[in-house]
DNA sequence: CGCATTTGACCCGCGC
DNA sequence: GCGCGGGTCAAATGCG
């Protein structure tokens, strides 16, 4: 984990989507660049620098654990982000990523012990 | 006093 | 058209 910084939060511009465009016409809702990976940790909060404030939890079938959803305190930042254990691996959490930040990190952060795999999800245009 | 967390309700899309 | 699964909001509460 030299530069987990750039693994983390890469470069994803380009992707500027509207906030309040919703008109009937075209350009119907822009997905967001979505980001995952796993790591092992014994907390689901992951302290990457940013602030999060989480704003609902919900039990995914299939698993015993439930899945705790977040979003970037930051303003006009839309980031949010969806954290969840894997059934059957406990110590495995799944983080994934959905937006970009539009804000240094103002903390540095050191949580990020093993990340066992990570994988970019494009989105589904 | 301000803000983050919590929990239930509500809403939406999809499959049957 | 209804049910299920998943996602978000919102009011209340607790804590710093």
């Amino acid at each position: 984990m030299e530069d987990r910084s750039e693994v983390l939060f890469p470069s994803f511009h380009g992707v500027e989507e509207e906030e309040e465009e919703k008109h009937k016409s075209r350009k119907k809702k822009e997905r967001e660049p979505r980001f995952a990976f796993q790591t092992r940790s014994q907390v689901d909060i992951l302290d990457d620098g940013y602030r999060w404030r989480k704003y609902g939890q919900k039990a995914v079938k299939n698993n015993p654990f439930p899945r705790s959803y977040y979003k970037c305190t930051e303003k006009g930042c839309r980031v949010k982000k969806q954290v969840q254990r894997l059934s059957g691996d406990e110590g495995v959490v799944v983080t994934t990523y959905q937006g970009v930040h539009t804000h240094p990190v103002d903390k540095p952060s050191d949580n990020f012990h093993h990340i066992l795999t990570q994988m970019h999800i494009f989105p589904p245009i």
